[in-house]
DNA sequence: TCGATACATTTATATTTTTCGATATGATGC
DNA sequence: GCATCATATCGAAAAATATAAATGTATCGA
C-alpha cells in the first residue's frame, strides 16, 4: 500500500480504533507497563501487544524494556507531530473565518 | 458496535483514508463540488459518494445541494471538535513538559 | 536448573472497510 | 415528455483489520 499521505494515515489509523484510544487515555495519566493495561481492557494478552505495536509504529507511544517489564508512555514528539498533521487537513480558527464556502451554504 | 469513544472513534476513522485525506486537502483551499473531486481523485463516482457521507457524517465537511450539484466544505465547527478530540489523546506542549515517563525511558 | 511471569510473534478466523457496477433519484435543457 | 448530467443507494467482491490461541523468548526468583 503506498499512499500519498503516508504518516497522517499511520496516525489517524492508529487513532481509529476503541481499543488503543482507551489506552492512550490511560497513557494520559504517566506511564503504564503492559500487564497494567492489560488489567483494565477486555482483550488478550497478543491483542494487547498487537495494539501497542502499532502506536509505536506511529509514533504516539514510547516504549521502554525495564527487566520483564515494558514500560509504555506517551510521547511528546508524536503528540506534536498528531496536531502538525491535523493542521493539514482541518482549518484552525483563523483558518475559518476567510474560508470560502459556497454561495447557498454560508452557515 | 458500542464504542467508548464514540465520536473520536468516528473522526479517526474518517481521517484514516488516504482518499479522504486528499478530499480533505483539496477542500481546505475553497468549496468543491463533487464532479471536481472525481476528476483529481482515482475513484468512481459512487466511491466518491460514499466517502463522502463518511466525512459528513463525522462532521469534518458540510454539504449542500445547488441545482444538480453537490457543494462541500470543511466544516469550521468539525475542524474545531477534531482539534479538542485529539487533546484527550495526545499531549499539549504544556502537558509534555512534566508528563510522568517510567525511570529508564527518560528521553 | 526449573517454573513462573511479561511480552512478542505466528497463524487462522471473523469482521469491517473499500471499491465498483448497476440501478435509482432528481434537476436541467430541449 | 425525453435525454442528459450529478449524485445517491444497493449488492457483491476484494482488501484490510481485529482478535485469539498457540507458541517462542527473555527475565526473575527459588
Amino acid at each position: 500500500m503506498a499512499f500519498k499521505h503516508n504518516q497522517a494515515i499511520k496516525i489517524f489509523r492508529a487513532l481509529a480504533d476503541d481499543n488503543r484510544l482507551q489506552i492512550l487515555e490511560m497513557l494520559m495519566s504517566g506511564a503504564k507497563c503492559g500487564c497494567e493495561l492489560l488489567d483494565t481492557l477486555k482483550i488478550g494478552q497478543s491483542t494487547l501487544s498487537h495494539h501497542m505495536h502499532i502506536l509505536c509504529d506511529a509514533g504516539l507511544v514510547d516504549a521502554c524494556k525495564e527487566g520483564k517489564w515494558m514500560h509504555y508512555s506517551l510521547s511528546a514528539d508524536g503528540s506534536a507531530q498528531v496536531r502538525e498533521t491535523i493542521a493539514k487537513y482541518t482549518l484552525s480558527p483563523e483558518q475559518a473565518c476567510c474560508y470560502q464556502k459556497c454561495d447557498c451554504c454560508k452557515k
